[in-house]
DNA sequence: TAGATTGTTAATCGATTAACAATC
DNA sequence: TAGATTGTTAATCGATTAACAATC
C-alpha cells in the first residue's frame, strides 16, 4: 500500500465509508456509486472518489464500486483485517460499557486486557476478561502484544497511565479522560472526551 | 458576540483551551501567554491568538491572557455560561456511564432526563433521575426545555430516536450509535462513535 | 526604556470541489 | 452506441503559519 501523504481528514472518513458499505452489504446491495454514497453520507462525491483513489483504483468507470470488494480494501487500508489487541485501563462504568460494546461489534479489534486498581474489582470478570491490577500493565502488554491502550481513568491519573502504556510499547492511545496527553511522536493519540463534544455542540445551539 | 464566520475547527479547539485554562486556574496561575499555551497543548501560538481574536480582544500586549477572564469569555462564547438541559436516550452501560460522568463535571450542561424501553429499567433511578419510557420523550423534552439529545441506543434504533428528538424541538444531538444520522440543517449532530475512533487509530499503528 | 506579547495582515500551505477525458 | 461513472487534473476555497506594528 503506497501512501503519498494521506491527511488525517481522509483517514477519519474511511471508517464512515466502511460503516455504510457494511450496511449495504447486509442489504445485499452489490454496487454503489460515489454519487449514491455522497447522497447518503451527505458528502461530495468527488471527495469520496478522491479519498479512495489515494489508495488504489477500486471502482469501475460507468459502473461504480463493488461493495464487498471495497469493504475488504478499506479494512486492509485501516489495517483492521488483522488482529489488533487493546488494553483498557479503568474499569468504571465507561470502561465496562466500552468492553461490552467492543466485544459485539469488532472481533479483530478487541479488548484483551482490563486494568483497575480498585480492590473490589480486581479479579472479577467483564465478559471473559479478568480485571488485573495496574502493577501488571507492563508485563501483560508485552506478553500479549497489545498495541493500543484505551484510557478511561479519572483525569488526574491519565497522564501517568499514558506514560506507562508508552513505556510498555503501546503505539496508539484512545483517551477518554478530559486532559491533553503528552506522548512521544511515534505514538498516536485520539481524544474521545464527552465534555469537549458537548461543549462544541452547545456553541451551535440557537 | 459578532461572529464573522467561524469554522468548526476553531470551535472544536475552544473546549481544549478551556480545559487547560481551568487546570491553570486550579493551580492559581493568573496569566498565560499564547506561547505557553502552545507549548502545553502542542499547538501553534499564532493559531491560538487568531482563534481567540475571532471573538474579541481578550489579551494584553506584552502581558498575555488573564486566565480567569479568558475562562469566562470562552464559556460565554460556547454558551455554557447558562443552563442547557440534555436528555439521554438509552440507559445501557454507556448511557449510565455518561450520566454519572456528566453529573460530576458539568453543572450547567447536564442530563435532566433519561429514557429507555426496558421494563426492568423504567422507574429505576440513575443518580436522582428516574428512567422514563420512550413514549414520554416528546412531552418531557418540551416541558423541560431540553435542547440536546444524547443517543446511546443500539444502531438500528438511532435514526428513529433522532427523528423523535428533532420532532420534539431538540437543537443538537450527540450520537454514540455507529450510524450516520440524517437530520434537518437547523439541528447539529456530533458523532462520538468508539468504533470509528478505534479504526482511525488502527491506521496509524506501525 | 527594553523586552515581551498581543492582534492582525500577508504568505503559505493544504483540502475541497469542479470539470472532463477515459472507459465500462 | 449512448449513458453512466470513475480517476485525476486544475481551480477554488479555506485554514494555518509567519511576520510585524502596536503597545503593555
Amino acid at each position: 500500500m503506497k501512501t503519498p501523504k494521506i491527511s488525517e481528514a481522509v483517514v477519519r472518513r474511511l471508517p464512515v465509508y466502511l460503516r455504510y458499505l457494511q450496511q449495504l452489504q447486509d442489504s445485499n446491495i452489490r454496487t454503489v456509486s460515489s454519487y449514491e454514497l455522497g447522497q447518503k453520507l451527505d458528502m461530495n462525491p468527488a471527495q469520496i472518489r478522491k479519498d479512495l483513489a489515494y489508495f488504489g483504483e477500486f471502482g469501475r468507470k460507468g459502473i461504480g464500486y463493488e461493495v464487498g470488494y471495497l469493504v475488504e480494501k478499506i479494512k486492509q487500508i485501516l489495517k483492521i483485517d488483522r488482529h489488533l489487541n487493546c488494553a483498557l485501563i479503568g474499569a468504571g462504568h465507561l470502561g465496562i460499557a466500552l468492553s461490552n460494546y467492543n466485544r459485539f461489534t469488532q472481533e479483530k479489534l478487541c479488548i484483551t486486557a482490563i486494568f483497575d486498581n480498585s480492590v473490589d474489582k480486581i479479579g472479577t470478570e467483564v465478559g471473559t476478561i479478568k480485571i488485573q491490577p495496574l502493577d501488571e500493565i507492563e508485563r501483560t502488554i508485552q506478553d500479549r502484544d497489545i498495541l493500543i491502550g484505551i484510557i478511561t481513568v479519572p483525569a488526574p491519573e491519565a497522564q501517568k497511565v499514558a506514560d506507562r502504556l508508552v513505556g510498555s510499547g503501546v503505539k496508539g492511545i484512545l483517551n477518554f479522560a478530559p486532559v491533553s496527553l503528552r506522548v512521544p511522536s511515534h505514538v498516536s493519540v485520539r481524544n474521545a472526551d464527552l465534555t469537549t463534544e458537548l461543549q462544541t455542540l452547545a456553541y451551535y445551539i440557537d
